[in-house]
DNA sequence: CGTAGTGTTGAGTCAAGTCAATGGTTGTGG
DNA sequence: CCACAACCATTGACTTGACTCAACACTACG
């Protein structure tokens, strides 16, 4: 009789993704408490302005970061996949400074966030992991900042596209020919700092060009190069490769 | 007679706005070997695609942080004052998926990576320290993608404006009514992705209303307060206050 | 079925961009 | 010390990519 998987599998498969892990690293993160909760599309993992508690690990479904302006006006900054961390960014802030929620519904794996503290105080190897996808998460933002601020809409929208196929794919999670995208109109709108009606007509707009196949929210690439060539998409910033510079021995 | 003043004191100074150091900590930072250099404006710390070799600090002028589209346009996703570390980005990535320049003439503190990430692996106090610098500026970069995906061009320029003054204030740099922009107009389009034109017209239109008085590049705001609710400028992203939660005992 | 949330489309508007010329500053070398 | 050159800031006239408003269609779910 074997024991059901540990959820926290899925955090040392993404950890590994972007560092290397000894033995005892991996068993340590494994060691780590958790609960799990099942919870619906729209639940808050934290809040702007609270005090983070947890961290949660997203073992099924999506999420994303949110900031609102003062108008009310809504910005999604990041998305986030199975097996990621949503509140690494709040690890050692005491006041989050935006909000985290499913797109979904999600499973999500929480650890108490002193628990994960804690191992990060005292593995130097979990430590270097949990910093390395921190600057690559980083690095994401600037990336989005270059996005939102000098593509037009069309390059825009194709370069989420690309980045979202390109990270389920480093996280084993592609399908064969595309994705299921788990976002209303209205969302990837606030991802690109667009309307609603113009992600419509954009979406419409790559369709036609023959770089993108729609149903419903199914997106399928006919021709990855040229996608990716149309979306000015390169993979150097998602730091795919395990980044050894700073590994210990 | 005393010795000059070693340059990395500004380093402890920037670590210590956000993280609180022991004695000890604080000797290994200023015990890391360092060499000077005085560069021109427009000189590189480190360009987009190279391994990073060193990390460098800011000692005087200030510098940013830039990626460019495969058109060429140029998005600045980052702007940094005296006494902050440049390359801390780039500590554990081992190619630059961005560029960093400097705005000005500066001095720079170079630090050998090697170094830095030895410090880094033994000292849980440093490590900590820079683990919350790196969030921080995360949380900036955040900041900067909802600037730039959901602000209009007048508060997103007044946004920028007061960031900059209080970054400038939190690191003891601040003059009494205002500061010296160390950019042209075309930098601050590029950092707002706006273009150089509709960036001169914002300006002026921010001075006809009151909100800022310039001479050359200097900028004044004669009414803070209305400023900050003209730019919906809220501190929290900045997380200023020392973030105790993870700090050792 | 009916309702609420999405997605789609058309027509008209506007914020920001483009193009192009002029004016001001700064630094440098004769 | 002046004159030129290079760079930067400013302004006007015109264009356009994206937004707004509004209607209608589709889908899922109770």
């Amino acid at each position: 009789m074997t024991s059901p998987p540990n959820p926290l599998s899925l955090l040392v498969r993404k950890l590994e993704i972007h560092a290397r892990l000894t033995d005892d690293d991996r068993k340590a993160v494994l060691a780590l408490p958790w609960t799990m909760r099942t919870v619906d599309a729209g639940t808050y993992s934290i809040r702007e302005g609270d005090r983070p508690e947890g961290c949660a690990v997203l073992v099924s479904g999506f999420a994303f970061r949110q900031k609102l302006t003062g108008d009310g006006a809504r910005q999604i900054v990041a998305l986030h996949i199975p097996g990621e961390p949503l509140d690494l960014q709040h690890l050692f802030l005491d006041v989050a400074d935006h909000s985290v929620q499913t797109l979904t519904r999600a499973d999500l794996a929480v650890i108490p966030r002193v628990a994960l503290q804690k191992l990060v105080r005292e593995s130097a190897g979990v430590a270097h992991a949990v910093l390395v996808t921190i600057l690559v998460e980083a690095s994401i933002f600037r990336e989005w900042v270059l996005n939102v601020g000098r593509r037009p809409s069309r390059e825009r929208l194709a370069h989420v596209l690309c980045e979202f196929a390109a990270r389920l794919d480093a996280q084993g999670l592609a399908e064969e020919y595309g994705y299921e995208l788990p976002m209303t109109q209205e969302q990837l709108a606030d991802t690109l700092g667009l309307t609603p009606v113009h992600v419509n007509r954009t979406l419409k707009s790559l369709e036609t060009e023959g770089l993108i196949k729609r149903d419903r929210r199914f997106i399928r690439f006919p021709d990855w190069e040229r996608m990716r060539r149309a979306a000015d998409f390169s993979e150097r910033y998602l730091h795919l490769q395990p980044q050894l510079s700073g590994s210990p021995a």
